[in-house]
DNA sequence: GTATTATGTGAGTCATCACTCATATTGTAT
DNA sequence: ATACAATATGAGTGATGACTCACATAATAC
């Protein structure tokens, strides 16, 4: 009678791992990223999700309570990527520093898969904010690219740079005559002018 | 027996006006505005858009097709009204511009109504671009302040700026931490900050 | 007046979709 | 081998919502 030990124990959905279950969850992230990829919103459902990854709708439903936790984890996903792959290159410091790093992959990874950043990036414009703790760590990346090159650091700046690159790079994306070639130069400009313009250009001129 | 004039003539919705019929659209854009800028994408029904307007669903579709045109007339609309204030202030040119004057009023009429200025611009990344022949007059509005100060008009250099402007408006308006009285002067930053980069800083520093 | 057209109505249709649950299959412990 | 838990299944449910259509009312024509 007490709920744990029940006779047919309703799993409420949760996210654990043991073995294929991680196969099957890694093929509902795939599918959901193919669809938002190809179609766009259009065709995003869990049932459509679940087919193409091979998988029931039920099994879907124990990993993700609902479709918006499959977006998210897609977001989380693309985040963390990035992130690491920036981390990764620390080691690297040129005299423009690391925001020059940041910029680069930040435009590599979106050239990778141009539509899927870019309608991840408008999920989550549109889906209210989860309180994720690692979007910290993209600020704290920024901080630490900024305090570099003595320019502040606070949170208005990071704002402002991370919507530009955001802004730029998304909108190259759509755009199939951009010449994708010399976005990491323009981004740069936009980023280091505006940086230059508010407090002094001296830093990355010499 | 023919098409035309069958017994009780089927309109396939088209747009005309005469008396209170456009009473009626006009409810019904602002109905529409007003969801989307309150509960967003949730509640954005053409049911519910009829009810708030006053009107019934059948009206409705007397004068919109579809439910996303009705989202395009509301995009048309921001865009039509944003280059019209700005054609509004041709007159006044100071030293840097016409381009600055075009920032003032982008950032004025994103303060103006926050929530509906981004999640407009979210829908118009999201829908299928429509043959805009409007767009253009934006364009044009960008390629003549540039040409003012002696800047490229390239397309690539017109979509950039729209993209920084547009993505640090929207981020602003997004937050509500954000001290957008300096709003202006910081896309101020990044634009011109863009452009002497790139083609050098000797037009706005004297 | 009356005919004709424009405009308005809203209950009803039809499809889509997120999500459930009773049951089946597979792994693992002992 | 047998028990127990983890994982998988998919037909079914319920709600939502875009859009239709047969009809009512208001304006305009003549």
């Amino acid at each position: 009678m007490n709920p744990t030990s029940d006779k047919t124990t309703i799993k409420p959905r949760k996210t654990p791992r043991q073995a294929r279950s991680e196969a099957t969850v890694e093929a509902i992230l795939q599918a959901a990223a193919h669809i938002l990829e190809r179609t766009g919103f259009d065709g995003y459902s869990t049932n459509a999700i679940a087919r193409l990854a091979g998988v029931s709708i039920g099994s879907l439903y124990q990993y993700f309570p609902t479709r918006d936790a499959i977006t998210y984890a897609l977001i989380r996903e693309q985040k963390e990527n990035l992130a690491r792959e920036i981390m990764a290159l620390e080691g690297a410091q040129n005299e423009t520093g690391a925001l020059t790093k940041i910029i680069e992959i930040a435009v590599q990874y979106q050239l990778d898969r141009p539509a899927l950043s870019r309608i991840l990036d408008l999920e989550e414009a549109r889906l209210p904010q989860e309180p994720m703790q690692d979007a910290q760590s993209v600020t704290a990346v920024f901080r630490h690219a900024l305090a570099a090159l003595n320019y502040p650091t606070h949170d208005v700046v990071i704002r402002d740079l991370v919507a530009i690159i955001r802004g730029m790079v998304d909108a190259a994306g759509q755009n199939d005559r951009d010449p994708q070639d010399d976005l990491t130069f323009r981004v740069e400009a936009a980023v280091f002018g505006y940086l230059e313009r508010r407090w002094g250009g001296d830093t990355t001129h010499r």
